[in-house]
DNA sequence: CTGCAACCCTGCCCCAGGGGAAGGGTCAAG
DNA sequence: CTTGACCCTTCCCCTGGGGCAGGGTTGCAG
């Protein structure tokens, strides 16, 4: 008969481990000898060795414990069920493993690959940088918060600036970034940027407004802490669509 | 500015869970408003996200709140050494899931092939029932605690009892079970079986009891434990072997 | 304007699955 | 007879949050 301490090398798990297995129910409490010292024989151990497959499965302690005093169907089932659970964590697993990957890449999380190339479009189209981290930016929101209508307004977005006096516009709106904010440019191009605006939507609601909810607005609100000239061109945009 | 309930939603974790990120230094505290309530902003949701791509990688909080002071060199390495522990992760997994695999089919954990084939040998010959689970608990402790000695071991058993003189003598064991313990059979028994493990093994040492160390004495005990004859039986034989 | 639901705040204790330390007894070898 | 390696119990600590209490705020409907 074994001690404590040679039971825990041989199923290579801690001497604590097996105190709290006891202290839990899972591992009844062996004899002792007559110095107090508990002393285990070879059920134990093979009880233990159980135990930790279990365990390592991440099935919980109580679990376990309640599988002890379970039927052999039961205890099938409940096997039957551990392996899947860990067959979707072995899933799991490897997806965090792909986002990971992106994060690596630079372009940190799932974006759509055509949301990507749209992103690449922008650089190439001659927008700049901060104009493209903050498009990103917000493409990473939308699809995170509304991945059923991020696609549909995605492509409505993709088409605007595909043609190329809409572009002209957003180029625009980009590089007002650094003028001064009472600089005239930006009154007339919010006029152009409305015109164009109900233009485009003839009904009332462009999508971006009904459909991301709060999330353009989020955006917006951090894109313009970042240019005077950036804040006075939203609000004199939003005045001349305001007044139909 | 959303609050955090809105930033919550959007990437998809709780309320607290964002507060504890604040507490352990994650996320930066943002800025109140009149009310007290936290006001987020769209880099906040960004970092969120990275956050969160971390975390269900299994990056200790900790680790990630370091990360955010790196330098983009260390960041690279990082996320290359933590690619590679979910990599491990997922292959331990799968390794845990084939010994639960293994579990669901009775033979509760993992004996080389050969050993499972031999432990179909002794039912074969006639071994009962009993006496095969006591070998497969010897051979699954053998295994789990001297992985390296184990093999060998397992090969000069199989080896005796392919011989089916010495096969007769361990049958002959087995069934001195239900025996009374001063049954003469078993004298005559041990010192038949002192003799063939002398003869077998000429040196003073047969592997038993120098390789394995005390697991043969650990199973041993709870054999004896089960019937008072073969724990006389086992008392002789020792006599016999002391006596050179 | 008043209610009331839905938010938000802080502070506190709880969970699993142990780790580690304190403070003490036991055993075997030299 | 000491020394080192064991063992015993009890206690607090850690992570990653969950949940509750007890309070303040906001916005919308009646």
């Amino acid at each position: 008969m074994i001690t404590i301490g040679r039971l825990a090398r041989y199923v290579g798990v801690s001497i604590k481990t097996i105190r709290v297995y006891h202290a839990k129910g899972l591992l009844p409490e062996p004899d002792r000898d007559t110095s107090g010292y508990r002393r285990y024989g070879a059920d134990d151990a093979v009880d233990l060795i159980k135990i930790r497959t279990l365990a390592d499965a991440g099935v919980p302690l109580a679990r376990i414990r309640d599988l002890r005093s379970a039927t052999d169907e039961e205890f099938q089932q409940a096997l039957r069920e551990i392996d899947d659970e860990l067959t979707d964590r072995i899933h799991g697993l490897r997806a965090t493993q792909g986002r990971l990957h992106r994060l690596a890449a630079g372009h940190l999380t799932l974006l759509p690959a055509e949301v990507d190339a749209h992103l690449e479009n922008l650089a190439r189209w001659e927008f700049t940088p901060r104009w493209v981290d903050l498009q990103r930016d917000l493409w990473i929101l939308v699809f995170a918060a509304h991945p059923d209508r991020a696609t549909a307004l995605f492509h409505d977005q993709a088409e605007t600036l595909a043609d190329p006096a809409l572009r002209r516009l957003f180029l625009d709106y980009d590089h007002a970034h650094d003028l001064d904010a009472d600089d005239p440019r930006i009154d007339d191009l919010a006029r152009r940027i409305a015109e164009a605006t109900r233009e485009r939507y003839e009904s009332d609601d462009p999508p971006e407004l009904d459909a991301a909810s709060d999330i353009p607005a989020l955006i917006q609100d951090t894109v313009n802490a970042s240019s005077s000239a950036w804040q006075r061109l939203d609000t004199l945009i939003r005045a001349h669509l305001a007044r139909r």
